[in-house]
DNA sequence: CCGAATCCTTAGCGATACTG
DNA sequence: CAGTATCGCTAAGGATTCGG
């Protein structure tokens, strides 16, 4: 393909695969999951507690997602009543680090985003 | 507040405003122009060609959305026909490394995503 | 060329009820 | 306790058309 070079080929592009990754493990409830069990493998109401805006459904969804994707791991205890904990894995970890230098950026620059959004308001 | 001691500290949640930010920023089409914008400035259709998923609506929502945090900047050139730039601010230009550190993130794991995917799968 | 406006379809989410 | 199942809504997104 591309055996023309009538299209120059300008720079690389975001990759589908990684981009709809990035889109399954960084969106609205993901990063607020994570948050927790970085700090501590937790049960599944532990996490409805700690993210109260969270619904059950949302929740649930959340985690089989992270969990499909190898960044969280669900450990079944089969006791009376059964016990559901879950962790971060060692992949999850990795994901510690950019998501924090990306939390750091918000943090950083939040005055200036405020700022933007005025200005914008009142030329609008 | 916090006058009683029932609800333990445990650890800082993420601020909303942070987790708004970030969902403004680094959505579905976000990225993919950001990373062109990173590269030249662009004009409309530039863009649009750059990017052959996005339809027009949602290009223009996602230009808006970013102009109004102060990520990128519109330029509008009184020609004929009018000629509109986009192109990223400083503090757009800020963003690039929490970024390209998710970016790397994703193309050093997705090689172990993908075979946690397939374990969950075939357990499934 | 750069968009706004409209219509329409679908995915996502909340609410609720039920199971092992 | 930790989910699954179902329903109804609404909000995002695509396709298309029109305008400066």
């Amino acid at each position: 393909m591309r055996e023309t070079s009538s299209t120059p080929p300008e720079h690389v592009e975001i990759a589908r695969p990684h981009r709809e990754l990035l889109d399954q493990v960084l969106d609205k409830w993901s990063l607020q999951v994570l948050n927790e069990l970085c700090e501590r493998p937790s049960r599944f109401n532990e996490l409805r507690r700690a993210i109260p805006a969270v619904t059950q459904k949302s929740l649930t969804a959340t985690l089989r997602r992270l969990e499909r994707n190898g960044i969280v791991e669900r450990t079944v205890t089969s006791t009376r009543p059964v016990a559901v904990e879950y962790d971060i894995t060692p992949l999850g970890k990795t994901l510690r680090e950019p998501i924090d230098a990306l939390l750091d950026w918000a943090h950083e620059n939040m005055a200036d985003i405020e700022r933007a959004r005025s200005r914008f308001n009142e030329e609008g």
